[in-house]
DNA sequence: AGCACGCCGACT
DNA sequence: GTCGGCGTGCTC
């Protein structure tokens, strides 16, 4: 008699098997044969097609016996953990997100049930060529050099500088075998042990901790901050040793993919191999890889964005979020979550430490920190205290600019000095394209997009409009859309296309390189340029947000700020915290060097409380004033959010039932919620849809979560209307 | 999500 | 008469 093994079906018992489909719930179906356990990944009979899905547990046996068909098949791969399924199940209950929505991120690879790709690879072979020309000496040279590798056919021909016939001339000799080995192969493992680079008192200090830590096994969240040159990076890099050296694995989160090719030799000097990598820019091949290898254990350290949380870690041990207070780190469409918070998740489930690093913490972090929920490391820059460079306001008020130029006389002359002393300038302008607002001179007509409330951004590099929602473009036009008048129509505002031209003119020997994300045709391209203003082949660099975010322009001693007041428009309570964070990150490029920086900002406001504080460098002192005003308000960290956002073809049906929404609010206001709304979402239109947004606002410690879920029960949508609630929503108003 | 079923308008 | 629009409901 077989003991009964945990978690184990065997043949023809009852499973619950949970598809990606948007079924209210898991199914049931009858163990195949061969038996599957808990958790199994596997293909299911549903309607007429087989679709993949996970075994979630024992079967409910509530549905008529007849119906119930058997698993097609269990896929080769393991099977899903118990604390994976209880992350998506807690993740899910806490974005209010459908459990099969929710399964589809953790199932993001190709090819799941697909039997091992095998690929052909040659590699030395016992017998010696009996002719030995030139061109097989240098194929057996390579392979005698890199013994134990092997190579395909390609690569090999290629390092030894022959043709394939050659190699395949060898193969026929023996000299050379031929073989197929499985494609999915273990990542390259990491030297865990091997030392990392000499840190200072403080870095050492740091590292201490959070290697203790790591060695605990337990759960705990760590808030690391440190500004740029602050040697952030390497003192979170011990504990990824002491979390690989424990035999753990460690995943490292990073917002940007240009940060990753930067990042991934960091990790290889350090650890003397590159990591996984996972993100939207890798091939199918390297993710499916990546993904077996993660969950077989053949990857110690995966780099990646946010949704590497969903790989099937076997042994997780430690999450750093880099940049932890990054923007992109909130998904917005699909399901919506915080890959910050949802990190914090995954840790203490799985009794890993989470380490957030940041130079300029999210205003939470900060707080969670002060509440002693986080622990907290400091760690002031290498160079000493005054790392940040002299920051000084320009007041716009004064320097009265002719139409059409954006660059003062002051910032002008700051410029030059430096041109002139061999160092570099950038002029940050968060404002992609040539100009944001193309106006007719005839009319006073602003060209719109079609399907949505934004205006079209003109892009002279592309000869188009585009608008920034929703992607859609469009040939410049010659007449306006609206009177019909030719030739009136004109460019208003300064996009850093718009501000290359007045630099041109300003400095017309000056070296210029403009980065702005849609000016580079691929992520390679734009680390090129990256490198070559590293290493000082421009004069004057023209950047938008890119350019905050770590990288390392040695040259780099000014920094003009074009209009600090940017971030401050609008109503939305964050405006203060993101303008505050990327006006530091910005002025933190300057004089990294051995050379001091300086900062200009450019402002019609220099007594507006943030350009205040970013020039007094007062950073505890503008975390304290925005903490107690959101306290006073009731609003998040101190309160809670959610943003209700309603959308549909037409505006009357959307807010007809918006209306209705805000009416029958008894689940809410029985935890003492209030409802506000509804209001026409931040972006009222978006690819032809209105929408409209309701905001509900409970304190701290109200169960939000199920009292939405039993508002929103209350209603049958219509089928043309959509219903997204966003947790803990980035803007609000 | 798919896919079938079913109930009404406008064509050969 | 029947072809096809997409509203409603089900998938073990």
């Amino acid at each position: 008699m077989p003991v009964a093994e945990p978690g184990f079906f065997d043949a023809g018992d009852l499973v619950a098997v949970l598809t990606a489909r948007p079924l209210a719930r898991p199914l049931d179906y009858l163990a195949p044969e061969g038996g599957c356990h808990a958790g199994a990944f596997v293909e299911v009979p549903l309607g007429p097609r087989n679709v993949p899905g996970v075994v979630w547990g024992p079967g409910r046996g509530d549905c008529d016996r007849a119906k119930i068909r058997p698993v097609s098949r269990v896929l080769d791969v393991p099977p899903m953990r118990e604390e994976m399924r209880t992350f998506l199940i807690r993740a899910a209950e806490y974005t209010l997100t459908p459990l099969p929505a929710m399964l589809r991120l953790a199932t993001r690879a190709p090819g799941l049930g697909d039997p091992p790709s095998m690929r052909r690879i040659y590699r030395l072979g016992p017998a010696r060529p009996g002719r030995l020309t030139e061109a097989r000496r240098r194929v057996l040279e390579v392979l005698e050099e890199y013994r134990g590798l092997s190579f395909t056919l390609k690569e090999l021909a290629e390092m030894a500088g022959v043709s394939a016939s050659v190699v395949k001339g060898l193969v026929k000799l023996g000299a050379v075998v031929e073989e197929d080995a499985p494609r999915d192969l273990p990542y390259p493992p990491l030297r865990a042990t091997a030392p990392g680079l000499e840190l200072t008192a403080q870095q050492a200090a740091a590292a201490a901790r959070l290697r203790q830590g790591v060695a605990s096994g337990r759960y705990g969240t760590t808030l690391l901050r440190g500004v740029t040159g602050s040697g952030k990076t390497e003192v979170y890099l011990e504990a990824v040793a002491e979390c690989l050296a424990r035999g753990r694995q460690a995943l490292v989160l990073l917002p940007e993919i240009a940060l990753t090719a930067e990042f991934l030799e960091r990790v290889e000097a350090r650890f003397g191999a590159r990591p996984a990598e996972w993100h939207s820019g890798i091939t199918r091949t390297e993710r499916r890889r990546c993904w077996r290898m993660v969950a077989e254990g053949g990857a110690q350290l995966v780099v990646g964005a946010r949704s590497a949380l969903f790989l099937p870690f076997r042994e997780l041990g430690l999450i750093v979020v880099d940049e932890e207070h990054d923007s992109s780190y909130k998904q917005e469409d699909g399901v919506i979550y915080s890959a910050r918070d949802m990190a914090v998740l995954r840790g203490s489930i799985c009794s890993a430490q989470v380490i957030l690093a940041s130079a300029t913490p999210s205003l939470e972090s900060w707080a969670n920190a002060e509440a002693g929920k986080y622990a907290r490391l400091e760690l002031a820059s290498r160079f000493g205290p005054s790392a940040l460079p002299d920051m000084r306001a320009i007041d716009m008020r004064t320097e009265k600019l002719p139409a059409g130029r954006w660059i003062s006389p002051q910032l002008q002359e700051a410029v030059q000095g430096r041109i002139a002393a061999g160092e570099q300038a950038l002029l940050f302008l968060n404002r992609r394209g040539y100009a944001p607002v193309t106006v007719c001179r005839a009319c006073g007509h602003q060209i719109g997009c079609a399907h949505c409330d934004a205006r079209m951004v003109e892009h002279r590099f592309l000869g188009r409009l585009v608008c920034h929602q929703c992607g859609e473009s469009r040939p410049l036009p010659e007449a306006c859309p609206d009177c019909g008048a030719e030739g009136r129509l004109a460019p208003v505002g300064p996009g850093v296309e718009r501000l290359a031209e007045e630099v041109a003119q300003l400095f017309p020997q000056a070296r210029v390189a403009v980065l702005s994300s849609d000016l580079f045709a691929s992520s390679r391209a734009l680390k090129a340029r990256v490198r070559e203003i590293s290493e000082g082949a421009h004069d004057i660099v023209i950047g938008t947000q890119i350019v905050a975010k770590g990288h390392n322009f040695p040259h780099l001693t000014l920094v003009g700020v074009i209009d600090a007041d940017l971030g401050l428009q609008g109503s939305d309570l964050r405006a203060a915290e993101r303008t505050f964070q990327l006006m530091r990150q910005v002025a933190g490029r300057a004089g990294r060097g051995d050379r001091p920086g300086q900062a200009l900002l450019q402002t019609f406001q220099p007594e507006h409380p943030v350009i205040r504080a970013i020039l007094a460098g007062d950073e505890e002192g503008f975390w304290r004033a925005e903490a107690a005003q959101r306290r006073a308000a009731g609003m998040p960290p101190y309160g809670r959010l959610a943003g209700i956002i309603l959308s549909g073809p037409d505006a009357r049906g959307v807010f007809d039932f918006a209306n209705r929404l805000a009416r029958n609010t008894e689940p809410l206001t029985a935890i003492g919620a209030r409802v506000y709304g509804p209001a026409p979402a931040p972006i009222a239109r978006i690819r032809g849809r209105h929408r409209v947004r309701l905001l509900v606002k409970a304190g701290k410690a109200a169960p939000l979560q199920p009292a939405l879920a039993r508002w929103a029960g209350q209603f049958r949508l219509p089928a043309n209307l959509r219903l997204q609630i966003d947790i803990d929503p980035q803007s609000f108003y």
